[in-house]
DNA sequence: GTGGTCTAGACCACG
DNA sequence: GTGGTCTAGACCACC
């Protein structure tokens, strides 16, 4: 499972681990029943306090999108279609807000931002095709 | 000066003060060389101890932009136009770069993408008409 | 680290501990990725309140001269060399270019600047060298 | 008599006002016995506020620079040419020092310092005799 | 009147 | 354990 840590970013470890797990969850980077790394595994991998990992996997569990079977380890939820459009809809939204409301406070115009966000779109192609 | 501060947001009250003046000088909502509120009288109508608005604007000052004048206040500090568009531009290409970012490793179309910011932009307006 | 306050100066506690730190950095007493003290400890030694040390290292942060790693605490940033040796060239320059001035305007000979030069540098060297 | 405030550089006004009334004393721009401005007509002049005139005033009154006849106005006092000079060696010692201590922190050796003094004295120098 | 500094003490988030 | 935030209240320098 890839993941990458940025220490100077402000937001706090286990965030940036729940964030790129459930986003891996999302896109069936990681499937459904797959088992996750240890919390000492990825802790080490990492170079982080195992704590963080617990508490991400913790928040996860609550969510909902990871499951502890005893003895055994963390698996990734078998969560319902309904559920996964639900929460890709919240993440959508609530990413998208912080990007508007950043926009009109600098005012920017709504054509102006939507021109950004093509470019953004099509930056992020291009350099999907060339890595493919 | 317009400020609203969201004690539950978790956002620290002064990041709260600093990112809305900022925009403020921006978007000339406060003009080069205008006085700004006097800390005691920010602190007594935001109901928020004197010295958290005085970090905020220390803060500020150590950003440049804004400076002191000695017993008679704090001022806007004079910066170049060209410096202001160069923040203004690198706020919301960093801002929309994340959200675009986010929003293709969701799975979300680019069509879908704009539609959203749409929405984002109407209700924004939606709200701002009804307070005035 | 050594450092020292004096608390009859004038000089706010936080910007003496600014300036020292700044120093140690430029002339690699503090070396890059070095952890500083921690914000109690500091305060601890020093006898002062530990948000007057706190203070110090979130301007210094704020300068990019320190980071921070959550939960672990504050480590001296990596700072190309060029630019210490930049911001260290301005630093001298100002503060000589400010006596080269009193002692002109105060009628004082090249000769007879350097010689006061000259001794405030023995004075100092002596001190030193009690000390050790 | 021609006097510079600088706002932005964190020194007090009324220190600013009372160094170069102190430095014109010293090299004769003014003389013994010449009146000064009054407090009013340099407030205005300056656009400062008219205590802060009062202040660098009286205090160079108890330094026995300048002395007030009752209802006539500030003249500058017969000094001792003894006492000149030792205001002038204080003057000359203090800068020079703090240009050393800096100096010595930075890492700079006596030799690199004395370099330094000596092409700023040039630069006066020449920018001197060009205005002559 | 202005802002700045420092303290003591409480609480919080992060690892 | 780390640092960060906020408060209440005192004191100071400057204009």
């Amino acid at each position: 499972m890839l993941l990458e840590i940025d220490h100077h970013s402000g937001v706090p470890i286990y965030r940036q681990i729940m964030r790129q797990i459930r986003q891996q969850i999302m896109t069936d980077g990681l499937r459904h029943e797959e088992k996750l790394e240890t919390v000492r595994d990825l802790a080490a991998r990492l170079k982080v306090n195992p704590m963080t990992i617990s508490k991400a996997y913790s928040f996860l569990e609550a969510e909902g999108l990871v499951e502890r079977k005893r003895g055994v380890g963390l698996f990734v939820a078998k969560v319902p279609k309904d559920r996964l459009d639900q929460i890709r809809a919240e993440l959508l939204s609530s990413i998208i807000d912080k990007a508007a409301i950043t926009a009109i406070q600098l005012g920017v115009s709504e054509t102006e931002a939507i021109e950004s966000l093509k470019k953004h779109y099509k930056e992020y192609d291009t350099k999907n095709r060339r890595q493919k």
